[in-house]
Order: C-alpha cells, then sequence, then structure tokens
DNA sequence: ATGAAAGCGCTAACAG
DNA sequence: CTGTTAGCGCTTTCAT
C-alpha cells in the first residue's frame, strides 16, 4: 500500500537506482531528474524505508535508551533530552525500561541490537565486565557509570557531595548521616567516597545507612534508624529517598530543618514543590541526555547536521572520550543549622 | 560480525531455510533438528533480525508511542506501563517527543509509520481530521480523546469531576473556579462540561477561567485572578496547574484549604508530596497505557504469550473500541470547608 | 548522469 | 520434513 521506491522510478520515468540516489547521494543525479523525481516522491507520500535501506548501509538511524525505571523522576528529563536530540540529528529512539533489574538490561541490549546503531546505558545496575561484553555488540556510551574503555557521561555527584557536607558543616553540624542507594550504583559510590573524606576533613562523623531501595518509601522507612543514629543532618542518595525521610521524620515529630537537616541530590522538579523546599545536589541530566547522544553519534558519516559538539564537551576527535558534567549545590529550605545539643530526640 | 541466518545454517548443516523455520515455525521443522539447530544458533550468538524479516511479512514487531512531553509526570507512568505491556508482547517501542507541537506529531507518524506496526497517540494535540487521515498510513490508538471511528482509550474525568464538584458542594463551596488547561484538550472540554452541570445543579455557580499552560507555572500565574474572582474553591485542569496555583494563592497570603480549596486532576506522584496533600480526581495511566497497547495488538497473529485482554476490556472481538476508563476522586489535605463569608479576601 | 545486476538477511510458496 | 526459488525495498558496484 505504501509507496515503493519502485512506484517513484515508474512515475518519474527512470530506474529505482536513480531515486535511490535522488534520496541519498543528490549529488550525483542530474539537478531536473532530481527535481522531478522528488515531485514525484512527494506526491506519492513516498519515503525511504529506513529498515530496508539498513539491511544494505548496515546503518538503521536509530537508537536505544535503557533506563532503570522511566517512571523515576530522574530519568524523564534525560529521556526527554536524548531524544530530543537524536530526532534532531535524524535518529529515532527506542525506551526500554528493566525495572532495575541488571538482567533485563543485558536482554535488552541483545534485543535491540540489531535494530540500533547503538545504546545508551543509563545508570546501569549492570557490572563493569558484563558491560564491557555487550559493548562489544553493539557501540554503547554509559551515562552515570565509570567504565574503562568506554564512552562514558557522568554527573560530578562527589564534588556535589562534597560542597553539600561543607554546607552541613558550616551549619554547625557534627553527626551526619548518609543514606545509601542501591548496591551497584556507581553514583552511589562516589558519594560515600567524597562525603566520606569531606566529613573527616571537617572533624565530624559519619554514620552510613544503606543500601536502600533509591525510592521515596526507601527513604521514609529510614526514618527510624536516622532518629535512633542521632544525627543532626542527612545526605540522602536521591531527591526521593530525601523527600520519603522528611516525610518519615515528619511522622515521628521531628521537624526539618528545626531538628534535622536534610539534602538530598538530583534536583528533580519535585525538590521544588515540597516543604519545605528541598536542599539539594543539581545534576545537570539533560545535558547528559544530550551529550551522551552526540558522543554515540560522534561518528556518524551523514550528519547533515547538528553534528558538531553541542552538549558539554563531547569532542569531535576520535577517542573514547569520559565526560565528567559538574555539579551544583543548590541551597534551599531543608537545611538549617545544628539544633543545640539535646534538642534533637535522638535515641530517646 | 553478528551471526547470519547463513552461519547457523552452515554449522548445523541444513539449509537456511529450516534454520528460519526453526525460528519461526518450529512445529514444522524435525524435533531433533530443530534442536540441533537451536543450539548452533545459542552457540553462535545468533538473533533473527527483525528489521529483514518485517521485510517480508510486513510486521516490524516495533511500536510507536507519540508523547506531548516526556517530562511532563503525567506521561512516565503511562510510557512506562505501555512499553512494559508492549514488551511483555515481544515488542520493541518508540518513543517520540512532540513538545506539545500538533505539526511535530504528524511530522513524527509518517516518520515512524514504516518502522511500526501501529503507533499510540497519547493525548494528541492534532486535531480530529488530522488523526482520521494518519490513521490510514498507519494502525493508531488514541488515548485521552475520541475520536468517531477509531481506538480510543479515555478517562473518564467527567465523572471524577462531577464527584471533584459535588464534594465541594458538600463542603458548602458556592463559588467555584475551573482553571482551564490546553485549547484543543478533549480531556479539558470534557471536565468543563460536566463540572458546569455539576455546578449548576447544585443550584451554585462557576467561573471558567483558560485557556492556560497545563503547568506548574501557567497555574501559579493565575492566583491573582482566582483572588479577585472571589471564589472559595477551584478545580484545576490538572495537579501540575493545581499545585502552581497553590503555590501562587500562599504568595499571595492565601492558606488552602482555609481560604481557598483546591482539587487537581490526574494524581500525579507529586500530588502525595506537596504539602498539603492535594485532593484530585486520580486517573488510571497505567491501565491506559497497557490497555491502548493491547488494543493496538489486538490482531497480533503471532501473539505467542499474554494476548488474551489484560487491561479492563480491551475486548477480544473484531471491532474498534473505545474504552472508557473509571476516575475516583481522592480526597486529601488541599480541600476544607467552605470559610464563612468575608473571611476570603477576594477582591480587596 | 543513468541503467543493470547483485545482494543485504530473511520468509514464503512450492517441490520433492 | 527439508531444499529450491523468488523476492521484500533498498543501495551499490560496475558498465555505459
Amino acid at each position: 500500500m505504501p509507496a515503493t521506491i519502485r512506484d517513484v522510478a515508474r512515475a518519474s520515468g527512470v530506474h529505482i537506482s536513480t531515486v535511490s540516489r535522488a534520496f541519498s547521494a543528490p549529488h550525483l543525479v542530474n539537478p531536473e531528474t532530481r527535481v522531478r523525481v522528488l515531485a514525484c516522491a512527494e506526491d506519492l507520500g513516498y519515503r525511504p524505508n529506513r529498515a530496508a535501506r539498513a539491511l544494505i548501509t548496515g546503518r538503521t538511524h536509530n537508537i536505544g535508551l535503557i533506563v532503570a525505571d522511566i517512571a523515576n523522576p530522574f530519568f524523564p528529563p534525560l529521556i526527554k533530552a536524548a531524544e530530543g536530540q537524536a530526532r534532531y540529528r535524524d535518529y529515532h529512539v527506542f525506551v526500554a525500561d528493566t525495572n532495575e533489574d541488571a538482567s533485563a538490561e543485558e536482554e535488552l541490549v541483545h534485543a535491540l541490537a540489531k535494530q540500533v546503531d547503538g545504546v545508551l546505558l543509563c545508570s546501569p545496575r549492570m557490572s563493569n565486565s558484563l558491560i564491557e561484553q555487550v559493548s562489544r555488540e553493539v557501540p554503547v556510551v554509559v551515562i552515570n557509570r565509570l567504565v574503562a574503555g568506554l564512552p562514558c557521561v557522568m554527573m560530578d555527584v562527589g564534588q556535589g557531595a562534597r560542597a553539600a557536607v561543607e554546607h552541613l558543616l558550616s551549619l554547625g553540624h557534627r553527626r551526619i548521616a548518609l543514606l545509601g542507594g542501591p548496591r551497584g550504583s556507581w553514583t552511589n559510590r562516589e558519594i560515600r567516597r567524597t562525603a566520606g573524606a569531606a566529613v573527616r576533613v571537617g572533624g565530624a562523623e559519619l554514620t552510613v545507612l544503606g543500601p536502600n531501595h533509591p525510592t521515596e518509601e526507601g527513604g521514609r522507612t529510614m526514618a527510624e534508624q536516622v532518629r535512633r543514629s542521632g544525627v543532626t543532618a542527612v545526605l540522602a542518595y536521591n531527591d526521593l529517598m530525601a523527600i520519603g525521610l522528611i516525610e518519615g521524620l515528619d511522622a515521628l515529630g521531628l521537624r526539618v530543618p528545626e531538628d534535622v537537616s536534610v539534602v538530598g541530590v538530583d534536583d528533580i522538579t519535585l525538590s521544588r514543590l515540597t516543604r519545605p523546599k528541598l536542599t539539594t545536589v543539581a545534576t545537570p541530566t539533560a545535558a547528559a541526555g544530550r551529550t551522551a547522544v552526540d558522543m554515540l553519534l560522534q561518528h556518524d558519516p551523514d550528519a547533515s547536521r547538528g553534528a558538531r559538539g553541542r552538549g558539554a564537551g563531547a569532542g569531535d576527535r576520535r577517542t573514547t572520550a569520559q565526560v565528567m558534567l559538574q555539579t551544583e549545590l543548590v541551597v534551599r529550605d531543608s537545611t538549617g543549622p545544628a539544633p543545640p545539643p539535646g534538642r534533637n530526640a535522638a535515641g530517646t
């Protein structure tokens, strides 16, 4: 039913290879012929079949985007940015949700491999060695993880966590808890490492609580343990957990920030809308999505448009870049001066 | 580099068509041969190339999902559910974002048409006639809109709006505002129609404010007008606007629900997390996503699994169903008794 | 500048 | 049950 290249050839009185060229190598065809062919194509509503083309060129003009949980508010802005940048470069994008399951990730890469020119792995839960392995089947760019030898886009949550801790120290907090995220998360390790160092430098004390499920629920259920730990401030793995924790603390009669200060990570939209507004480490998720797409498509031969590095420092060279995007501490209302000793209900 | 059907044929000593059958029509091949072939395939890491297969079968095992704004918190749960259901049926899904632009919608359908077996149009901004037109190029299921002759999945926001208004009336509110959404939204019309009727039945007064951009910002900027209108309760087009409005009212010194009651629509995750917690009309977005996929794939010949109607009433018959999913009023903390006359700062 | 022919990876009759 | 043949829609040598 849809018009094929043959229909266009017939209508315009040329051979199909000429029609083909009119689309994919316009300079090889006589301007007049080309105009005529294109006009016929337009008339018939003809569009080259990308799949058929891919069969022979080996390039599909599709990319895959694999995320742990579409409904986690961290991802949609990243997906949106990646999809936008991809389509700007004339690529379509498959989105797949793994439900936080590492084996689903692997299966998905294999299933998608033949249909895409590359895959974006967002905050993968797979092991590094598995990532390296699948990257031999299809080009991969990893987001939110450092994998040697592979192109990676990271956000410098380490720096952000340090800034957060220093902020808390400057407010007089001396007993700080880290509400950890999921096992196997690179981000989680980074936060833990740098927060640990910063707390040590400040001569304070860090209690690590976790690992936890990176959700609001995960945060809420930890409220009791936070209270018992006797800390006056908490740095959470992400905003969702921070918000859940605030709710949980509230239910226990602890006020934020009067009794306990809470800092999140990500700066999802939600964090501006809760009360108190959340102090958090803002991560450039949209930029990460764009940059990752640019890195994946960096060798695209027919990059007609948008080819040159938008998105911070993807680099034009034929190198396997590893990009670290900067983060920023956004101070809002969930952090405040440490309460005077004895005021916190700790342990009682 | 990746193994082809020919490699498998060579390795297992059979003709390629036997390999093909081993995968797509297993019952037509001798069990022993099949086992051997499958083993070789496994060894070589062979996977049928879906695109090549599609070229001849005409079915891609892909679907397209076109949404106005991935980052709008209403959509991710829908996308997640649709993607999950699609993959459960062994389909991959393209996701595309139109940035609320009708012409982008149309273009996207055309661009995707050849690569998918069908498209889900989520809350389309296109005109009905345009939708009908594109539906001749590729099968379409429409979500959140009624288009004659096409399969549609709707949520009964009308019923929900009525329930919301009745809730407000029972709290003593007599002057109610409707904070409208975007022009061209079917949902918006439904809410307006039924809310109008319910208010009339209750002998109260309805002020319509809008249309507005369906965002938090859209709600916030209307706060002043809401105050001037002198109403004691507001029904907003969606939760985002309701939350924005609450913020705006707060900035004007009006308390929710003491001075003004506010009801949203959608029950996005956020509405449980703001203060006050939002009273809202919960829409079954995940069910809508699943149902729409089931309707789209209803004639799938090789529905090996998940074929029979999960998802409310998609129906097995060869009909063009139009499904209306039920909504539910969730009463939380943003609604309360109407303030005694004179207490509201209206008009002053 | 254009046409002819071969073939990408696969499935679908049709024989046998 | 398995092999043969043709061909899906397109690009790409190779001629002309």
